[in-house]
RNA sequence: GCGCGAGUGGCGGAAUUGGCAGACGCGCCAGACUUAGGAUCUGGUCUCGAAAGGGGUAGGGGUUCGAGUCCCCUCUCGCGCACCA
């Protein structure tokens, strides 16, 4: 271990707190109507239930490189809020878990053949071993584990009321199934059951998917950057493959607009709002003349969405994406007569006929990966199509085209193509000679051609001189009159695709027989995985599941479903399952839910039926993670949260009222921490050296907890020093050496040689003295003051300041120091503990009677009186100058200020010979003298 | 390109509502104790200047008795989105 000498024995304080936590449950946290023992310290506080609060963390993924430094960071914010909020008298809920499927347990089995859940468990054990060196005050009674069967066996119960609910646009509501119409055409039970299925919140799809050959597994929108996988960076395709859909896009809508209701940051909102994507806008109808396609469903028309109607009259082309269903149908036989050769697409071979033309065209946009399309070349591409459409609001003749700039998947899957005012549109006319008509004039001198702001209709027949958004409603309801469109809204929100052809995750509660599924009933809950020789996929292409025959067959003839849940599903709700670890019966009691989400509970004070507040803000009061999950983990977590809402199986619209982002901590170099670059900073390694209070404390000191911030190993040995300072302002130098020689003679001494340590002699029973108060008031104020806002680097920094002043006091009052410990506490609570332990057994000072630890002692109160001087510094400026410093009363009269002021021999240096214009005087805070110059 | 956030000593960062810029920590300098110091304690540390005084919060302009803080313009960095019609 280290060779220099400890600043003070850490090592065995930590061991010994940590143990008496654990051993004694001090912090677990007590439901309604549970009975606590009369010795534990929470009942010795509180003899009825106070209000709760929950505190939530990011649960880990339990990676086989263990706990990085990033993780603390958060925790130890959430620590320091649940052990001060414990101190002012809540019942905090404060937990943690482990989110433990996943794909890199998963390749690990593959390489190795083990199971991946004995990988699983140890890395749950390695990360449970490290977190619990850091002296988190979490409640382990109620530790959950995504990959237990009895927690995935409500993942699978939420999946199966998904799948057995629809979303009834009427009420904008889930709904169970059973309360679904079937329109008067459906007749036959096959055709209802066909209807039920294409309603179900959970649905199967056949839509092209992204598949990422190197994962062997589809993945989510989410889950793709940049046409790679955000895992492992892998390139990904599109592929028609059949997949579980969840219906996310029946609550865009909701989504969006309850992000008012959370205590958010706006730039998190933000991301939410963008990945959502809403926007206004309207749906046209172009005719096509001359079309009479073979399907008497297939309408004559193609409807295109756009944003800006008023553009109507410019335009001059129309896109279709590629993919579109219509395409086929609506191409001539031969080309029309004059059509340019550069519209008949690139490969001469190809451009005889429109038909192989679309073909040609159709193969080279699938064969572009996601990744070339948004990576390379933006130059635009396409094909004319050789058909023609009418715009309906000039009868003209516009021409039909395929370009992969449009997408199938968005709006329509078509467009109007306005190329003087949309700046995509304009390129590919210029590629393609295609006519620019401005319809719309820019206000000032600015070009009208590419001018996609708001301006003034020209060109525009009966919108000519209208101004935008007066042009965007007339045309709006001018196309609603005749039929022709109407206004709509849009989202980027695609349904999310639920299934990944993996092992690790939770297997579906589903059968299927002869092309149909069925659920799984409840009691058959949880579905286990079958062991397997073999985690890879089959050699078809199929999941590993596949290979378990006996598993996948069952006896009626029905077919098991071989996809699994992907990682996001157990992370959806676990904040959930906290509150009520254990319930075999329910994924969590209503009562519980009630309490721990909303503080009602019949006994707990306060009373039913209001939140302590009185308003309507509910649910996880303070959530803190990192921003890589601020569009996936939250927005799937908050739609899951709504459809249990929905169904009244939880009590809030919203899971998590507040959520704070932690920053990210770089390398010493200011870079990101990596392996590559070696600037990983090991916790072990930290904690080994310095003990968890340092590290914690350090943690919190860097910075604001939300920026990004490079780690200093000098920084941690400061704050280290501190606690040694701390350790010295308490404890009897030559008691110390006692100790240290203990130490050297047996380097794993037990808790026991604690006990020759001794308090400082200059600690005394007796009362404090006026610049002590003032000190511990200071201190108290600002503490409380910054750990509410979780200003946590400007707390500690206050304490630091306490223990510079009070090292020099020659008398050190006990009653001073006491209060000290508690407002350390939070932050670095070994050696609070250790501390206050033996200055109330010198002292007998401990509020709570029995109680033998900080972490239930009343938080100190400050009062002002204790901190007002009764003389005060005030600083004199000349036209906003600092020129002198003036000593006054504290309640001086303006009058004798501004004499004081004036008579100051530096400020009449200044002001003597110039006309004094004004005198501003701000009480305890600043003269100013204005004079001429 | 669009959106969001941020630019303060050698470094991490302080500065409630506009009111003494640089708290606290690191680093550095000097001193004390010491066989020794990579322990500890004390003092100093924005900058130019001998001093008086001047300058200073990315740059420029403005509002104000007074601006790191408010307004306008410019620059730089970080993050997010990125053909979404």
């Amino acid at each position: 271990m280290s060779n220099t000498r400890r600043q003070y024995p850490f090592n065995i304080i930590e061991k010994k707190w940590q143990d008496f936590w654990e051993r004694r449950e001090v912090f677990r946290a007590w439901n309604p109507g549970e009975k606590v023992p009369e010795t534990h310290c929470f009942g010795l506080r509180h003899k009825q239930l106070p209000p709760k609060l929950y505190i939530l963390d990011m649960f880990p993924y339990p990676s086989g490189a263990g706990l990085h430094v990033g993780h603390p960071e958060g925790y130890t914010a959430t620590d320091i809020l649940s052990r001060y909020k414990r101190a002012r008298g809540f019942n905090v809920l404060h937990p943690i878990g482990w989110d433990a499927f996943g794909l890199p347990a998963e390749q690990f089995a593959i390489k190795t053949g083990r199971h991946p859940r004995e990988a699983t468990k140890e890395n749950i054990n390695n990360f449970k071993r490290q977190i619990r060196a850091l002296g988190f005050s979490y409640d382990w009674s109620r530790e959950v584990d995504t990959t237990d069967p009895g927690y995935y066996k409500w993942t699978q119960w939420i999946f199966l009321k998904l799948y057995n609910s629809w979303f009834n646009p009427e009420t904008n509501k889930a709904e169970p199934i059973d309360t679904l119409e079937y329109p008067p055409d459906i007749g036959t039970e096959e055709q209802r059951r066909l209807y039920r299925d294409s309603k179900r919140l959970a649905y199967v799809s056949e839509a092209p998917v992204n598949w990422c050959p190197d994962l062997g597994t589809v993945l989510a929108n989410e889950e793709v950057v940049n046409g790679k996988s955000e895992v492992g960076g892998f390139p990904v395709i599109r592929k028609p493959m059949r997949q579980w859909m969840l219906r996310i896009t029946a609550y865009a809508e909701r989504l969006l607009n309850d992000l008012e209701l959370l205590d958010w940051t706006p730039s998190l909102k933000e991301m939410q709002r963008n990945w959502i994507g809403r926007s206004e806008g309207a749906e046209a109808r172009f005719e096509i003349p001359g079309f009479s396609p073979g399907n008497p469903e297939t309408p004559r028309d193609i409807s295109v969405f756009t944003t800006r109607p008023d553009t109507l009259f410019g335009a001059t082309y129309m896109v279709l994406a590629p993919e579109h269903r219509l395409v086929d149908e609506l191409i001539p036989d031969a080309w029309p007569e004059g059509t340019p050769e550069n519209w008949k697409g690139k490969e001469e071979s190809a451009t005889k006929t429109p038909r192989s033309a679309v073909e040609a065209y159709r193969q080279y946009a699938a064969a572009r990966s996601d990744l070339e399309r948004t990576e390379l070349t933006r130059e635009k591409t396409g094909v004319f199509t050789g058909a023609y459409a009418v715009n309906p609001v000039n009868d003209e003749r516009v021409p039909i085209w395929i370009a992969d700039y449009v997408l199938a998947s968005y709006g329509t899957g078509a467009i109007m193509a306005v190329p003087a005012h949309d700046t995509r549109d304009l390129e590919f006319a210029t590629e393609f000679g295609l006519p620019v008509r401005v319809v719309v004039q820019a206000p000032g001198d600015e070009d009208s051609t590419g001018f996609t702001g708001d301006g003034v209709n020209v060109n525009s027949g009966f919108l000519d001189g209208l101004p935008t958004p007066q042009a965007q409603a007339k045309i709006t309801k001018w196309l609603e009159e005749r039929g022709l469109g109407r206004k709509t809204v849009q989202y980027k929100l695609r349904d999310w695709l639920f299934s990944r052809q993996r092992y690790w995750g939770e297997p579906f509660p589903i059968v299927w027989k002869d092309g149909a599924h069925y659920p799984l009933s409840e009691s058959e809950l949880p579905l286990v995985p079958p062991a397997l020789p073999d985690f890879k996929p089959t050699e078809e292409g199929e999941p590993p599941l596949a290979r378990a025959v006996d598993w996948v067959n069952m006896p009626d003839g029905s077919r098991r479903e071989t996809n699994t849940m992907p990682q996001w599903a157990g992370s959806c709700w676990y904040y959930l399952r906290y509150i009520d670890p254990r319930n075999d019966d329910e994924f969590c009691s209503n009562e519980l839910e009630r309490y721990w989400m909303r503080n009602l509970s019949p006994d707990a004070t306060g009373g039913a039926g209001k939140t302590p507040t009185g308003d309507e803000k509910a649910g996880v009061d303070l959530y803190v993670g990192g921003t890589e999950h601020a569009v996936l983990h939250l927005l799937y977590a908050r739609f899951w949260h709504k459809v249990l809402y929905d169904l009244g199986y939880v009590s809030t619209p919203e899971p998590f009222q507040r959520l704070v982002n932690q920053g990210l901590i770089l390398g010493e170099d200011g870079q990101k921490m990596s392996k590559s670059r070696g600037n990983v900073i090991n916790p072990d390694d930290v904690l080994a050296e310095y003990g968890a209070d340092a590290f914690r404390l350090y943690e919190m000191f860097m910075g604001p907890l939300d920026m990004v911030k490079p780690w200093s190993t000098k920084g941690v040995e400061g704050v280290y020093r501190f606690l040694g300072r701390v350790w010295r302002l308490f404890i009897d130098p030559a008691s110390q050496r006692t100790l240290d020689q203990g130490l050297t003679s047996a380097e794993n001494a037990g808790t026991a040689v604690l006990e020759h340590v001794r308090l400082n002699k200059d600690i005394r029973d007796v009362e404090a003295g006026e610049p002590q108060l003032k000190a511990l008031h200071s201190c108290i104020k600002k503490v409380t003051e910054d750990i509410e806002a979780l200003r946590f680097n400007t707390a500690i920094s206050a304490l630091m300041v306490f223990v510079n002043e009070a090292m020099s006091w020659e008398v050190k009052p006990a009653g001073v120091l006491a209060e000290f410990l508690k407002l350390l506490n939070p932050f670095s609570p070994h050696i609070a503990e250790e501390l206050y332990q033996k200055l109330s057994a010198s002292t007998g000072e401990n509020a709570l009677e029995h109680c033998e630890t900080v972490a239930y002692q009343p938080w100190p109160e400050w009062d002002e009186k204790y901190m007002v001087e009764s003389i005060v510094e005030l600083p004199v400026q000349v036209n906003g100058k600092l020129r002198d410093k003036i000593t006054v009363q504290v309640d001086a009269d303006k009058e004798s200020i501004e004499k004081a002021a004036l008579e100051s021999e530096r400020v009449r240096s200044f002001i003597d010979g110039k006309e004094i214009k004004k005198v501003i005087i701000v009480p305890n805070k600043v003269v100013n003298i204005a004079v001429s110059k």
